[in-house]
DNA sequence: ACCTGAACACCGTTCAAGT
DNA sequence: ACCTGAACACCGTTCAAGT
């Protein structure tokens, strides 16, 4: 990549960040290319979808989650490792409004930028409850889609303004009901 | 209201009707004055609002989803009364699809068309839950506003095709959450 | 190689002009 | 009273033309 192109990316994904932060996911991508002083038309050059601009902005992220999941898995029992790692996932997509909508969409979608990286947080969940389970500390029902969807909807919760302040009392009441065994 | 203006009204909530069980409650409001063959500002006349559109389209659901809880009031135990009405309650938002964001938006703006609806609903989920806490067949730590927050999710989930095959599922194990005694 | 303005087809909002 | 076309300010997509 020629320098001034990497420094075009640099600079979008960091506008991009704080654009995100401001106002969501959804923010307009005409005004991130504005707020970065590049024609839109540069902006999807890089990135060609929202999805693939999210995926750049969230790599990072995915990893982290990915390998504190598999920290826990060694350092923690498995039913705090379980509770501690859902809990940090749903805090850390309260900062990317809107996300979760787009993970759903992902998950299933094998052309989305954001497919893999939601592959495998899913099956790092999945790791984390078939642990819990063969000590018989979480339901035998469940399995990852089941903890992807949990994850989804408690982190949909926290995006919506009305509904936030229950967030985390609800997040205990789902977290109980997956560990109560069956 | 002159004849022809009602005629249009109840014509545009008929088209409106057959567009948002087709491609949800974000359907564009131009194309559902096109398919009723009047011009959009004939449709935002009626409707200033999407908000004021759904609402007519949904006061009679509004309704029998009201009574419905008055009626397993008397005639359910406190427990299968709450159940039964929470399963209809997601069930019914699966025919529009997306409205539980905008319903999640009007619970607390006082100024949204469904804002009156929403709340209605909140109440009569919350009688029936405390109907349920009173003779401790449901957890006392939570209020009508954590099952309108329940409720919301769980039918979030069935608005997102790649989540909604675990929406039965995890209403069960949700369900089963609000049942267990604290 | 990389960038960009401009044209395009959409959206919801608003309002002056018609019947 | 009620309706409507048209102008407006947005959006994301696409591509020919520039450096």
């Amino acid at each position: 990549m020629r320098a001034d192109a990497r420094k075009n990316r640099d600079h979008l994904l960091a506008v991009a960040g704080t654009a995100i932060t401001e106002q969501g996911v959804d923010v307009s991508l005409r005004d991130i290319a504005r707020r970065a002083d590049v024609g839109l038309a540069t902006l999807l050059r890089h990135f060609p979808t929202r999805e693939a601009l999210l995926d750049a902005l969230l790599r990072t992220s995915f990893d982290e989650l990915t390998a504190e999941a598999a920290e826990l898995e060694t350092s923690n029992s498995p039913e705090d490792a379980l509770v501690l790692w859902l809990r940090d996932c749903v805090a850390w997509t309260t900062e990317y409004r809107g996300v979760t909508v787009l993970m759903a969409a992902a998950i299933e979608d094998a052309d989305s930028a954001l497919h893999a990286s939601c592959v495998t947080l899913r099956a790092a969940g999945a790791r984390l409850l078939a642990r819990a389970q063969a000590v018989g500390m979480a339901r035998s029902d469940m399995d990852g889609d089941d903890v992807f969807a949990l994850v989804a909807m408690l982190a949909w919760l926290g995006d919506q303004p009305a509904l936030a302040p229950r967030a985390d009392r609800l997040f205990e009441v789902v977290a109980s009901a997956i560990l109560a065994r069956t």
